[in-house]
DNA sequence: AATGTGACGGACC
DNA sequence: TGGTCCGCCACAT
């Protein structure tokens, strides 16, 4: 399936994971705050599940803020899973990945705005 | 036009 | 710790 329309959002929330560094992760309300509409994390999952050239986009370094891969067994968990172990992610029973360590921060210009400053600060505080 | 559906997240019991 | 509810986005019915 295809997204039909590049609206602003899924372009931006397209752009933002293409950003994600290799070994790093990013959570979906990550993502949608860098595209400019931190509460959107469903329009993220969205994006992913609905593009077919979600294959051309670091797609498995996108978690949940529980820091766990969201994909169900057989429906690509594990396909998740190998990918990120492949970039040196140690992901744990359940697909576990430890936020803290592997959580992407972004310290350039455009994600730097106050808006996801501020969301990201709010990460670092526990979980 | 109205409702339903996700690879979500956070607030509130 | 764990449910339920609701907002979010774009699309499908």
């Amino acid at each position: 399936m295809d997204i039909r329309q590049e609206t602003p959002f899924t372009r931006m929330a397209k752009n933002a994971i293409r950003a994600i560094p290799r070994g790093r992760v990013a959570t979906y309300g990550q993502i949608a705050a860098l595209a400019g509409r931190e509460r959107a994390a469903r329009g993220v999952a969205w994006v992913l599940h609905s593009s077919s050239d979600a294959a051309g986009l670091p797609w498995h370094r996108v978690i949940n803020v529980r820091g766990a891969i969201s994909l169900g067994r057989g429906r690509g968990f594990e396909e998740q899973k190998k990918r990120l172990a492949a970039e040196g992610v140690v992901v744990g029973r359940g697909g576990r990945v430890d936020l803290k360590r592997y959580q992407w921060e972004p310290k350039d210009g455009a994600a730097s705005s106050p808006a996801v400053r501020k969301f990201l600060a709010g990460l670092l505080k526990e979980k």
